[in-house]
DNA sequence: TTTCTGACTCGAA
DNA sequence: CTTCGAGCCAGAA
């Protein structure tokens, strides 16, 4: 399979998709992952477009632990009660102890 | 075809 | 200390 095929989407996908349970993640790191440490904003967009999915994208968040795309969940938290479900402490739509549960795929993936 | 926007991030003033 | 601008890719008008 040559990457070259691969789109910045399918690439974000597939990186999301390896997100573990009870771990987040924010842009820039897939982004640099990628090798575009720059194009963060492009994640972003490319989750919008991951509706309909297997893609776990309320894993992803800003470097901030910001639930930043919350509101593009149904409801007004749904976002926040689902990871809450996986374990992680989140109040004001910021993840807490993000330190603890943040999982960076430059380190953890090969 | 050009232009604009978006679930972001970082460096510089 | 705070504030601001530039860069990245893809899709819609």
């Amino acid at each position: 399979m040559k990457p070259e095929t691969l789109s910045f989407f399918e690439k974000v996908y597939d990186v999301a998709k390896q997100i573990p349970y009870g771990r987040v993640t924010n842009y820039g790191a897939i982004a640099k992952y990628l090798g575009a440490g720059k194009s963060a904003r492009i994640v972003g967009y490319a989750m919008n477009g991951s509706h309909g999915k297997d893609i776990p994208t309320h894993r992803v968040v800003n470097r901030k632990g910001l639930l930043t795309g919350k509101h593009h969940f149904e409801g007004t938290n749904l976002m926040q009660q689902l990871l809450e479900s996986e374990g992680v402490e989140v109040i004001e739509n910021q993840i807490q102890n993000l330190e603890a549960v943040y999982w960076d795929p430059v380190k953890e993936l090969p």
